[in-house]
DNA sequence: CCTATCTAGGAAAAGCTATTCCTTGAATGG
DNA sequence: CCATTCAAGGAATAGCTTTTCCTAGATAGG
């Protein structure tokens, strides 16, 4: 049960293979009823082109490489179903490589993808501060998506900053003065540039924060001990660096009997629905879109293999998602 | 830049590119010296076969296509992690493709898989029922993980009904004999088996269940209404279907002053880690081993596309992690 | 010394497609 | 009527590797 080639659709139309060639791709000069008979000669045997021999000819392979440093982690999953989406529009497959952050890994998944004449690479993952940049044939672009290279190189990322800006006006259009800011490590970037935006946003309407940021872990631990201590500052509103600390502050205003949102409303980060939709109340949460953020750079890796050089930084709006633990 | 080739090695070492291809493949009858000479050549000039040559004339790809029908969720991501690992391990490429449970799509990707040549197929995804078998060129290996095909066809599937064994096992060695369960739809297979292996253990403990397992969603939400129904059978345990469902036990379990675990110890599933870690206490749970899973399943795999005929279904047994909602 | 056998390695085909260059026949123009 | 141009399609090449088959030389045996 051998496959069909060019070879059976050029003899079932009696015509040579080039010339079948010619006419499935509307190239070269033929008459329109040899078209035709090749076309139907195609569709009658149920032909379709080999893409191996296509990508040896030609050097074009329609895949590219999709790498992850965190093992797909919650993060990266939407950016590469965003990606591979936008990909598969574009008829492209794609290579799954996890690195888990192992430099050994990485540069044998990017051998076996210059090897397999990928056109074009992704790359996603954690980040804490910008990472270095994949060392791969510099013939083949790279667009970096949620994480920063260091230098030169296109990247797509999520607005942080934005994202912070729009939590503090939230809270502040809906009437809250003392508002606390509760997040994850210092050393990561995106707590920084969250707590950025956020004190820009107050500041511009001429608050105060309430207290100094918390900077501590991303987790529901660091959430129910931050605000304890933060309940000394009689805050009416928390804004927090995730979803996770988000709950563990929930937590702890409903064991001190503190109504949500009515007392103190909250914010979290992420907008992770399982996290955000079973708090008690359901959370309002900042969405990154991380799924945009995967399309984008697949949008931009597709213009670069088309020839468009490729551009700086790229940022895609944050959005809020209003529940209850704010209001609505 | 050309890349170099076969040609570019066989040239630098003086033979013809026959006799460096069996040099580098350990083929033929060659001299020692010559296959040296050849293999010191490959080694300077940075020589690497090129894949899709080798694809083509061999008909091998050394890759394989990862099917998911659920967008890779929270269970297909650990099976796809392990898979690919195993794989990656086996040197073979892994194609990802989503179908969104879209019959339409599945069908494109499966021909494009098997236009690319793909050695192999996994497929995984949410179960509620058995899926309809993926129709593919029946000459490529089929393995599917965590969803069970209709009819023929090997599959690799987590221990649900162990899982609610261990679980019961559990809560009665540590002395609870009022022990409820509170779980999913019951149009999840799984669902349905998790509770009988639950009912099995405690029958054979010549315990009664403490009420009927009470079906209902997989949510934080469900968790919380069905604890305060079942509070009326005065348990001393719950064992829940999902970790989620737990957390809402936990929650309500808290809010009407019942300790955990003192008074009601609890056992959750899917040991899904911030959800588990961050619960008040953190949470035991069934950990299916999805990882496992994906690996058991890559590993078939492998043997199919060696040779060897494909099994039936193949079960991995699921592990109880004891944290601190449950004693320990 | 001649033939049979073995060794080392070369030539060529197969795997499949896209493109460049040619060829052939017809049509057009002078 | 002859030369030129154009249309239609064929032949061949490139892209890269593996394997089969073959050849040339050497060695061994009779």
């Amino acid at each position: 049960m051998r496959r069909v080639t060019i070879k059976d659709v050029a003899a079932a139309a009696g015509v040579s293979i080039g010339t079948a060639s010619k006419a499935l791709n509307g190239q070269g000069k033929l008459r329109a009823e040899t078209r035709d008979r090749v076309a139907q000669a195609a569709e009658r045997l149920g032909f379709a082109p080999n893409p191996l021999a296509q990508a040896l000819l030609t050097g074009r392979s329609y895949t590219v490489g999709l790498i992850t440093t965190d093992s797909f982690g919650r993060f990266s999953i939407p950016v590469m179903l965003g990606a591979e989406d936008a990909l598969g529009a574009g008829l492209i497959s794609v290579f799954m490589c996890d690195t888990r952050d192992d430099p050994d890994r990485e540069r044998r998944y990017i051998e076996m993808l210059t090897a397999r004449r990928v056109d074009g690479l992704i790359v996603t993952g954690r980040r804490i501060e910008p990472r270095l940049a994949v060392r791969a044939d510099p013939s083949i672009p790279v667009v970096y998506a949620m994480t920063q290279p260091e230098g030169e190189g296109a990247a797509v990322l999520p607005d942080d900053e934005g994202g912070g800006r729009i939590a503090a006006e939230h809270l502040l259009a809906i009437g809250r003065r003392r508002v606390a800011h509760i997040t994850g490590p210092e050393r990561f970037l995106a707590a920084r540039l969250r707590a950025r935006g956020f004190q820009a946003a107050l500041g511009a309407a001429g608050v105060e924060p309430c207290g100094a940021a918390r900077f501590g872990e991303w987790s529901e631990r660091w959430g129910r001990e931050a605000a304890g201590q933060s309940l000394a500052d009689r805050p009416d509103a928390i804004f927090c660096g995730s979803d996770q600390i988000a709950r563990g502050v929930a937590d702890t205003l409903r064991a001190v009997g503190r109504r949500i949102p009515e007392d103190v409303a909250l914010v979290g980060f992420d907008n992770w629905a399982p996290m955000a939709l079973g708090a008690l109340p359901p959370l309002s949460s900042v969405d990154m879109s991380l799924e945009e953020v995967g399309r984008v750079a697949a949008e931009h890796l597709l213009a670069a293999i088309g020839g468009d050089r490729l551009g700086g930084v790229h940022k895609v709006a944050s959005q809020l998602v209003v529940r209850e633990s704010s209001g609505a």
